[in-house]
DNA sequence: CCTTGTTCCTGTAGTGGCTACAGGTTGCAG
DNA sequence: CTGCAACCTGTAGCCACTACAGGAACAAGG
């Protein structure tokens, strides 16, 4: 009955799971589409360009509320980039200040593993580092 | 009537939250403490230890699994290096994993953000890279 | 037209790792 | 002995999904 895309063929093309395309119907992401006369979602091509646009900014970290923001900065007709570029920054801080902690815990664990693959030491440098015995 | 730590003490004490001891109590990671004549937990220093062992770990980025595992390897008169590297390898390498994936995801933003910053353009750089129009 | 099998529908519950709240009891200091 | 802080329990919420159960609709083959 439906001329469009079913959800299941959306959720292909975008490369997201399928239950997600009714997550993010339900959170106000994706706009509610038409239904067939059986109840069945009817997808046209613009919602498929939405959902491409939030998977990649889900790839790129962007938590659904920044991304509600950004769907609303594309729309036509919007003097974007002074709006986009505080959240995108804001983000790309997190992101650095992300990979920063995973450094510092990486030399911490890459340290302790080091010295645990010696051998059959009577006590764990790993287990020391936690403060266990 | 208590004569240890009551909750509260114990979580400033390691430096966790006052909810997040019963969580942990409650998934199994901390043991159930003495009882005072009214009900309230009675802690020793043993569970202090404990704590400040599961904070660090969860500091280390380690999930309540693993940790449930490095708690059990910590008992004393366990050889515990060959059991205990694996996990913290195995650590290790999805740290350093997750730092390849920000890395990645850093340039991508930076460039955007870089271009973002000319100006009153147009169209913006960042919605572009998530394929907004 | 009818059957078959896949996809879809809805609502709900679970994940990890907490955190917060309501409504009530206990502990302790003054 | 009063007052109030800290505790008690159970439960719900957070994020961003993911999975399931029980049933209806759709598309293709006979």
């Amino acid at each position: 009955m439906g001329h469009g895309l079913t959800r299941g063929r959306l959720a292909a093309d975008a490369g997201v799971n399928l239950e997600t395309v009714r997550y993010y119907e339900r959170v106000g992401l994706m706009p509610e589409p038409d239904r067939t006369s059986g109840g069945h979602r009817d997808y046209r091509p613009e919602h498929r360009q939405r959902l491409v646009f939030i998977r990649r900014a889900r790839e790129l970290g962007f938590s659904l509320d920044d991304i509600r923001a950004l769907i609303a900065l594309s729309e036509p007709g919007r003097r974007t980039c002074a709006e986009v570029e505080p959240i995108a920054a804001a983000h790309l801080f997190a992101v650095r200040a992300k990979i920063e902690d995973l450094r510092r815990l990486e030399m911490v664990l890459d340290d302790a593993v080091g010295r645990c693959a010696g051998g059959t030491a009577p006590s764990c440098p790993v287990i020391e580092v936690l403060g266990g015995r």
